[in-house]
DNA sequence: TCTTGACCTTCACGCTGCGTAAACGTTTAG
DNA sequence: CTAAACGTTTACGCAGCGTGAAGGTCAAGA
């Protein structure tokens, strides 16, 4: 099946201008351009856009999308399974501000009295589970990943060849960071290599990436004894370089 | 109680910048400004940011709430009521995202096929919904409430000055479209103040006024027989006038 | 064959809803 | 008395498109 851009616009529901706008950037470029400069889109592409959709869905930007699904080792089922569970707590949220928002009405017709605070409940939640969720609890369980059950992991959803792959990222990276520490600039050409590879390494187990999510991790790897602990045995002070490396990497203030 | 900006930004989960941008677009101004020219928020605007926050929640623009929520007839409760079902709404339409994206994991684990068109079903829901059902189902209940059981309407939720407010305004509107009409230009400050007063009289029925809904109610001053009866029996061609005076004001193609 | 209308293209400017930084005054706690 | 925390205005920046304008392409009917 092969869609001009009006065509895949209908089918999705976004418009042309959307679809034009996302091959401008590069987030989906149409499979090929016909003799008359049109775009012409496939099957694969319908796909993309699919998950697409469900990212944009979840707030994320295009920018990280992007990122997310060009990635080499991006296992889409995962991410998948990822999108259920956060579309579940989208809903719970909802639920939330509709109880908030009954409350307001019985309060309104009844004249039962509300705190403040109470005027509030459901719509606050988005910072809070922006920040403590997906940076705690989340960063949490990629800490379980990749370093208590990696081997569990490997065995659940990926390949051989990615897992060999993985790990000789992993070995770069500690060696990489070897090197870099020993200069001391964390915004060395080399610590930004650092950087990179560990983005690398980490995309191969976190269904989506994000500049926010890595730079969390990085806070991490200082606060966390047992992560302190495993750069530093590397390298003396390798966990302080390497967060500031990936703070440097990602923009963190 | 009284809060400073950040106080306020604390209990409601917004940022400062956000109330400060609020005041300057005049979508919610603060009780007062002390000496020192900071802005203290009372009581009132707490409730008022409230009612801003599920209005943004459902993706209604700022320009609209204000709007809305400083229209004189505004009855609060009655938005209320209209939130819970709005955000009943929002949650259907992830669940059936939910459905979509457990079908697609089925279709990738098991092999299970899927139809192109299924692959969007709940994401596309967003066009269709502000359309049709917005614009659809909606105005025809306006319309219920407006010519079937007007008197009922009355009874239900609003004072008696509002209630002989709102007829004089809609006998109003009828004369004044007696007059535009004989004109001919629905282009003419006459029409245009045909069309504001159409304004008002529908802001007194209409929980939440958009320019988009009122452009929707004109069109189906003419297609539907019985609006298109009941103008233009007033005056005629009545009904095509009323639409593309409304079309004009409201800015529509 | 010609034309009409639907569809495609590339600029390019505009909009909303803030984030963010700069430069500066005010209040409060130690 | 001073530093930190909090407040102010001004102003530029950004994402994710909407909305023309100005023009090429294609299918269908006259």
């Amino acid at each position: 099946m092969e869609y001009t851009i009006n065509k895949l616009a209908q089918l999705s529901g976004v418009t042309a201008r959307t679809l034009r706008y996302y091959d401008q950037i590069g987030l989906l470029k149409p499979a090929r351009i016909n003799s008359s400069g049109y775009r012409i889109y496939g099957p694969k592409e319908v796909d993309s856009l699919q998950h697409i959709l469900f990212y944009r869905e979840l707030e994320v930007s295009l920018e990280d999308i992007a990122a997310i699904i060009n990635e080499p080792g991006f296992d889409s089922t995962a991410a998948l399974k990822n999108h259920y569970k956060k579309l579940q707590q989208k809903c719970t949220r909802l639920e939330k501000i509709m109880a908030t928002v009954e409350k307001t009405i019985a309060s309104q017709e009844r004249g039962i009295p509300m705190q403040n605070n109470e005027k509030f409940e459901g719509l606050k939640e988005k910072m809070i589970e922006e920040n403590e969720q997906k940076y705690g609890a989340e960063i949490r369980k990629q800490y379980g990943d990749h370093t208590i059950d990696a081997s569990n992991t490997k065995l659940r959803n990926m390949s051989p060849e990615d897992y060999t792959a993985m790990n000789k990222l992993g070995e770069e990276v500690l060696s990489l960071l070897k090197e870099a520490c020993t200069d001391g600039d964390p915004g060395s050409v080399k610590a930004q290599e650092l950087a990179g590879k560990h983005r690398e390494w980490l995309m191969y187990s976190w269904p989506d990436y994000s500049k926010e999510a890595h730079a969390g991790l990085a806070e991490m790897y200082v606060s966390d004894e047992r992560f302190k602990a495993y750069y530093d045995k590397e390298v003396k002070g390798g966990a302080e370089f390497l967060r500031d490396a990936i703070f440097i990497y990602t923009g963190t203030k």
